[in-house]
DNA sequence: TTGAAAGCGTTACCAC
DNA sequence: GTGGTAACGCTTTCAA
């Protein structure tokens, strides 16, 4: 049914069942009353293509897959459809082929251009990442989800990597650890260089010098931890502690070390970042893993909300949140064991 | 830039620029390169939302997301994405709320009736589906992945469940096991069946009398798999084989059998069934994980492609595809040792 | 092979 | 507080 036919059936002209139905301030209360009422029983909906066309907005907030799915997008787009179910907001994805990898900013182009969506969440980002700059001279409202080095200002949510790594770090330390490997994650990344530089300062805190040889790059996946942990633990001497970038990082150390006969929690200490899956939990990892803990979901719950407000006309560039991140000890941060203190 | 200027600043009427760009024969193609070279220089694109309006092609495809996420979401749209990326078909994610929980369908009927998206996936669907019938009688195209009992015809997508579960259960059957625990996922979920299925057509051939201590039902997660595995291991006569459905559920029964200093491979047998991802692997495990292998991010292409099929014409009730699945022995398939069979 | 003009179903401006 | 009507930007007959 059109609206129209609608507004016919229930003897009112268009303009006043358009103005009852979107919640406009000058329809008689009865009037809107009885239109939604009518609405229900007869199934008018307005056809949203007509509304978007009409309005210029799309309803939507666009996100960007990159072809590499990863783990934490579930979690992160749960934590948004939380927060935007009820607005009648949809979330679009747009997938990011092959052929796109080489011309990410088309892609986003494309995008703005063709008004598919009111605004869009930026992930992974770059120092001076060139999707900032110009989804800001396009106009299109946007949210990074993370920071990037950059004149263009942008709001952006982003937990406190560089504090998270250096408490990590701080906390080995005082553990007496010495030599303390850093997993870290994909090179060139703005949170891989806040991680870095956490862990650098607190090294330096310590008056500990840094050792480029205990620094990886990489994606989080159970394999390179493996990989990665095994090498690091080959080196002599070896580290007797590391810090971990994620949860499956931090399977692939346990694995290594086991692989080794190094008894996690005693001959070895670590302590990962974990984002908080419902699938994984470090608390039920054996040993138990001390964790620096942040959750992702909760994260896309507050972007999908910052995006609501800027699309309500909040200042862009008044929206920086930075959230802490909680240490939480368990069982595999231990003090250095004494013959490796030798 | 919309048609009308664009039309005019290369001297043609909007009929023929938009017959030119949406690839209608009709038109010279001497006419159609000069256009599609003149809105690659201008920067012309069509208003997606007008195209929308006049077409009733709404241009997405709809997956309702469950508020519980699960790890196996992101792979799947990955796998959706690399098939429609190029198509100009985008993914629209609907939330479902904590409060539809109670009333999905109505979710459904509101995704049917906005007309935001062309057609529908299904996920997790259970015997006599009552989303099917409702897509059905709405005439919204849609899949299912996974598979329904139910009078509906329709079009579906599914791994051999029940072929996967058989053949693991034969397998530890023929390596001597006659204890063997299925740790099954959520009751009343077609798949599910269908697992419990396999494995009792597993026992019945072989002779081995079906005990429902043995089974249980639950997320996948490594904390339920932790739990329930370590319950089976504490029964007497304790099981010496596992069917896990996940592997994150193996996650939890590698850590069961750790807190009870049994040994996987060893003392304890384990197949688990594995989507493939990039982050966890279980050839990675160790031991080496043996599993049922189908990949999810596969299954998400295909769907997207069997759904472009049907968008374009294809007789759904005729789209039924059931994949194979493979098994394959790593290192925690062995015979049931000694000691155990006495 | 090209063009004029009538939709597509709303919203929002301007009268009343 | 309500209604008439011109947008919104494209596609698609129908005519030439």
């Amino acid at each position: 049914m059109k609206l129209k036919e609608f507004a016919q059936q229930i003897g009112l002209s268009p303009t006043t069942v358009s103005r009852a139905l979107s919640g406009y301030p000058e329809v008689n209360e009865a009037t809107r009353a009885r239109v939604m009422a009518e609405a229900a029983r007869l199934g008018y909906r307005p056809n949203i293509n007509a509304v978007r066309l009409a309005t210029g907005r799309a309803g939507a907030i666009g996100v960007v897959m990159t072809k590499a799915g990863d783990y934490q997008f579930s979690e992160f787009m749960s934590g948004m459809a939380d927060r935007l179910s009820g607005e009648d907001i949809d979330i679009l994805i747009t997938p990011m082929a092959e052929h796109d990898t080489g011309d990410e900013l088309q892609l986003y182009r494309r995008l703005a251009e063709s008004r598919r969506v009111d605004a869009v969440v930026i992930h992974s980002p770059r120092p001076g990442d060139p999707r900032i700059a110009l989804l800001h001279q396009l106009k299109l409202p946007f949210i990074v989800h993370g920071r990037s080095v950059t004149d263009v200002p942008h709001a952006w949510l982003d937990i406190d990597n560089e504090g998270a790594i250096r408490r990590s770090t701080e906390h080995l330390l005082d553990l007496g650890h010495r030599r303390i490997a850093l997993l870290n994650g994909r090179e060139s990344l703005t949170f891989t260089l806040h991680r870095l530089a956490g862990y650098k300062a607190a090294l330096a805190e310590r008056g500990v010098e840094f050792d480029p040889k205990l620094v990886t790059h990489g994606n989080f996946t159970d394999e390179i931890g493996f990989r990665f942990a095994r090498a690091a633990l080959e080196q002599r001497p070896r580290p007797t502690a590391f810090v971990a970038g994620s949860m499956m990082t931090a399977l692939g150390v346990y694995r290594a070390a086991r692989s080794m006969n190094l008894a996690i929690g005693k001959d070895i200490s670590v302590i990962a970042h974990d984002d908080v899956f419902p699938y994984l939990t470090a608390e039920n990892m054996a040993p138990s893993l001390s964790t620096t803990r942040s959750s992702i979901r909760a994260a896309g719950t507050r972007i999908a909300d910052l995006l609501l407000q800027i699309l309500g006309g909040r200042d862009a560039t008044d929206v920086r949140e930075l959230w802490p991140v909680e240490l939480i000890l368990r069982e595999t941060s231990r003090p250095v064991p004494k013959e490796a203190t030798e």
